[in-house]
DNA sequence: CGGACGATTAAACGCTTGTTTAATCGTTAT
DNA sequence: ATAACGATTAAACAAGCGTTTAATCGTCCG
């Protein structure tokens, strides 16, 4: 399996070339690092949580998180494309609200542990 | 609670005041953004899987990834500041390796999740 | 129609970040 | 000591990203 060897065997080659291997699929590890880099930026990951909790309009958010609206309408089109989001309009208004996706779960989940908001109201809720 | 109502109330005023006061907590938003930022970059995401299954030093490390020694040194040094990594000396060779912290073991966690590396002959190992 | 309102887009700006190249540091061995 | 080797650092560069300002689009209502 092994076409060169590593500069250095520390006794451990068998099992790092397995390693290599996995490593070899820089599809898998792109994708992954996008999805991180998706909530690697507060104000996308509040927004996001958010979303996450409940749906509202681009006004809503801009007023709750404090930012601008074309900051906002900004980082909803990226998580928006990205799959994290899905959004309707009625009327004048353009509702936000999280994906109802394994990957948006995922990334949900993964904030919620590092953000550890011990005691927080919402955990376990929706 | 409330000081200045939203712009548009859609009749769930209070649980989204409730939302606001958490996301009101900025610190553990930037922190939390800021470890998700860790593994953002697939050459630091691949650096930090390898090393939660393996200990290396940089030279092999830099022959795995196929990266340049600067690059993976560069890299290394962001992770180990950051309480990701560990390392250790022994002679020329340094070595890192995941350090054994919650914070690690988080991310390491998520990174799986979100890489749904199926058939992976390392799940559960360690 | 035309104005008001909410949302989006475009352009511009500054800042951060990852990589490269070259130089330097630390350790070991001759 | 000096040479070799591994690792780190420094400087430079290009590319990407988030925010702001201003302009534009879409919808509703007088």
């Amino acid at each position: 399996m092994s076409v060169k060897a590593l500069p250095h065997d520390h006794g451990n080659a068998g099992r790092v070339e397995q390693i290599k291997d996995i490593l070899e699929n820089t599809e898998k590890f792109a994708a992954a690092a996008e999805a991180m880099s998706l909530l690697s930026d507060m104000s996308r990951l509040r927004i996001f949580w958010l979303l996450c909790h409940c749906e509202e309009c681009v006004l809503n958010i801009s007023a709750i998180t404090g930012m601008s609206s074309p900051a906002v309408s900004h980082h909803l089109r990226i998580l928006r494309e990205a799959g994290l989001l899905v959004s309707r309009r009625d009327g004048k208004e353009v509702y936000y609200c999280a994906a109802d996706t394994a990957r948006s779960r995922e990334l949900h989940a993964a904030a919620e542990r590092l953000l550890q908001l011990e005691g927080c109201p919402l955990h376990g809720e929706d």
